[in-house]
Parts: structure tokens; sequence; C-alpha cells
DNA sequence: GATTCGCTGTGAATATGATCACAGCCGCTC
DNA sequence: GAGCGGCTGTGATCATATTCACAGCGAATC
């Protein structure tokens, strides 16, 4: 089966599921281990063994019946999911603090994702360059982009960039977004938005320190 | 009914969308707007209307039948339940780039957040102000913590300062841990903790970006 | 090679979340 | 004050996610 047709038969929750899956598999593959059993890993990732088989099971099962998961081929088998087996360029739009730390984060790079391309609209910023990367002006986005053949972008401007900025990246080429500015970004017909929002998380846990008190 | 009460009948996924409708409910307040109908707020958030009324009913409803939600009324409530009508301190550990970005970010204050105490195992840092806030370092946790009558805590230091820190940060009084570093942290009994990995968003962005077509 | 043990994959059952659709109400109009 | 239009709150329905529980298999043991 292609893998197309695979990844339409997994739920999104699985797909956030399988970026723990990975980073656990990782370490396991870093010790030597060549096999795991699915309560083994279910455990290390805080999830129920069902959940886990069920999961794996969604992409295609490779569980030897006593021997357990292969470590190393899962680790093969969700990068390709992912399309991180080979990496991927990335725009980052806004170099201010938060901007800049995400260029120093080196998750990033181990996980597939290389920043190539840096925008911001001050002018003070625009020649400069960032670790390592030239920023241009914002408005030089459609000669930039399909240069370095990027489709993924992350935003961590100020709010009042975002005008007509989304449009923008997704004729130029963009096809998925991870957004950063508190404003909840909505993507194009055919275009992917995450919206990443550090207040809502923390007023999250502060409702549930207010109220739950198990769940 | 007690907030109490009301609360253990919300669930997560209503406490999630609560951030986006008092967010969208602060714009409409600014524009001097008094009520809004479920149609309309629900589509400034992106949600079906039955969804926007259910979430809002699940907390005690308060629409008038035929002028809609009150806006400022209805911001009240959701501050009320997040606990973010009084200010509340949060401790900051890890003033490396990323640590220095939140130290700068206006979100916080904005939503009832307030970052009173920071703390970093680099001797270099101890001692030195970073926007208004003297670090200290980590070992002074349980003596400091408890002086600011602090219950949550923002982690953004390497993965090498984790060892045992969650059990420390609970003992000394901590409730609820937003955790940026990129390994998976679990609470202890009764503590509440929110992951952010930012590399998994973009493994979620790049996995639909091959797979789904339409979702 | 027969038996046992413990694992995976999966149908069935359950729990949770979202949507539908409509009763009942309010203010407005005439 | 009767009638109408359009809104909210919610029972009922539908869809999705999770868990249960067990059949069936592979390896190891004797």
């Amino acid at each position: 089966m292609s893998l197309e047709k695979i990844g339409k038969k997994i739920s999104l929750q699985t797909v956030e599921r399988m970026s723990l899956y990975r980073k656990v598999l990782e370490e396991l593959h870093g010790k030597g281990v060549a096999n795991v059993y699915s309560h083994h890993l279910a455990e290390m990732v805080h999830v129920s063994p069902a959940q886990l088989r069920r999961d794996l099971a969604s992409f295609g099962s490779f569980g030897n019946i006593s021997k357990g998961y292969p470590v190393y081929q899962m680790i093969r088998t969700i990068s390709r999911l992912f399309g991180t087996d080979a990496l991927q360029n990335v725009a980052l739009i806004g170099v201010g603090n938060l901007g800049r730390a995400l260029l120093f984060y080196r998750g990033f790079e181990e996980r597939g994702f290389h920043i190539t391309a840096v925008f911001d609209i001050d002018a003070e910023k625009v020649g400069r360059v960032f670790a390592g990367r030239r920023c241009y002006h914002i408005r030089e986005l459609e000669t930039v982009l399909p240069d370095f053949s990027i489709t993924m972008a992350i935003l961590a401007c100020g709010a009042q960039c975002l005008d007509g900025l989304v449009e923008r990246l997704g004729k130029a080429g963009i096809r998925s977004i991870l957004n950063f500015v508190p404003k909840q970004v909505h993507g194009l017909e055919g275009m992917y938005v995450e919206n990443v929002d550090f207040a809502a998380r923390m007023e999250k846990l502060s409702f549930l320190n207010r109220i739950g008190t198990a769940r």
C-alpha cells in the first residue's frame, strides 16, 4: 500500500502521538535496543498499550509477535510518514526575541527542519545575518521562497505584519504554517496552520489548577 | 452553583476553545460591542454555532434569547474560570534564548500571568537582572518560590536540568508546569503539565503536507 | 512434536465529542 | 395583544476515539 493511502487512515491525534513515539524510539535506538514490546513503549510515553498497538497498526503493522516492535524500522517508517527523512527547508518570518530563539533552537535541525530563509519588516534588521542566515525584507518573499523551494513557514512577527501575509505566503508556495503570533491564523484552501498560543496553554493550566482535582 | 461545580462539567477541549472565545470577545469589547449572537461569534473563531452554544452552556448559560450573549459579562466569567481575573505569579526556569524571549513576551502579562521569579543553573547568569527580574540559582528554588507564592512554572532550561526538577517544584508548591524542554515531562500526583514541542508541531504539519489533501 | 507462555492485531463495546433539529422564548410590529 | 421572526438551550443522534478482551501465532522448553 502506498504511503498516501496509509496516511489517510491515520487520525490527527495518532499523528501527534507519533512524535512522542519517535522521540522515545530514538532514545531506545541510541541505547542499542533493537526491539520493544508495546507495553514497555506505552509506559514510556504514558499511553495505554492498547492505544499504542492501535496507533501502530493504523500505519501498517510490523510487530513481531514475540519479539515486539523493531525499533529502527519504526523510526524509519514514522520519519517517512512525516516526510522528515530528508531535511526540509523552512522560512522564518520575524526575527524578534522569539524568532531569534527559534533560529538557535536545535530541535528543528535534529528532527528534519532547516530554517533556510529569514524575513523581517524592520529595515534595521534586513541585510543583517542571524545565526548564519541573511535576513530579507518581507516584500522579497515572492522572489526568495521559490529559490529555496520552501513550503513551510514559521510566523514569529508582530501582529501588524499579518495583514495579507497568509495569502502572499500561499501564493508563494507555502503549504503549511506554524504560527506563534497571538492572533488566530487560518490558511487558504489546501493550507494547514498550527497556532501556538503560550498564554492559552497557561490559561488551561490555571483552569485545571483552580478546578480539576483529578483529570 | 459554585465555580468548582461548574468547572467539573467543562471538557478540556472546551477549555482550550475558551481561550479563543475570550480573545475574540476582548476584541469585540474593544470595539464597543455589547452583545453578540452565537453564529457571529462562532464564525469569528471558526467553530460551529452549535458547538459554541454548547460550550457556553456548559459553564452556565447567559445568552439573552434575542440579544445574543453579553460580551463583557462573558469575558468576566471566562476569566474567573481561568482564575486570571487577578494576576498570577509564575516562575521561569532557564534564561537561555527561549527563556529571554518569554520574559519579553507581552501576551503573558496581558492575560493575567506575571513572571515573578527567574532561575538558571549557569553561574554566569545568576545574580544578573533580566527584564527587571533578578536571576536566582536553581538551588534556591525552595526558598524563593514560597516567598512569592508561586504555583506555576515555565520550563525553558536545558534537558540536563530536568533531573529531579519536577519533584522539587512539586514539593516547593508548584501545581502546574508549562514545559518547553523537548523531553516529555510528567507531573506528580495532582500536578498538571503541558508539554510544548515545536518540532512535533512541525512534524504534524509536514505530515499533512505530504498526506492529507483535505482534513 | 506437543505444550505452554506471552505477545500482537483486531472485532466489539464503551466513552467522549460534535452536530442536528426543534421547543420555547423574547422583542418587535401591526 | 396577537402574530411573527429569529435566537438560545438542549434532548437525540451521529461520529470519532479509546479501551476491552480474546483469537491466533511464534518461540522456547521438554
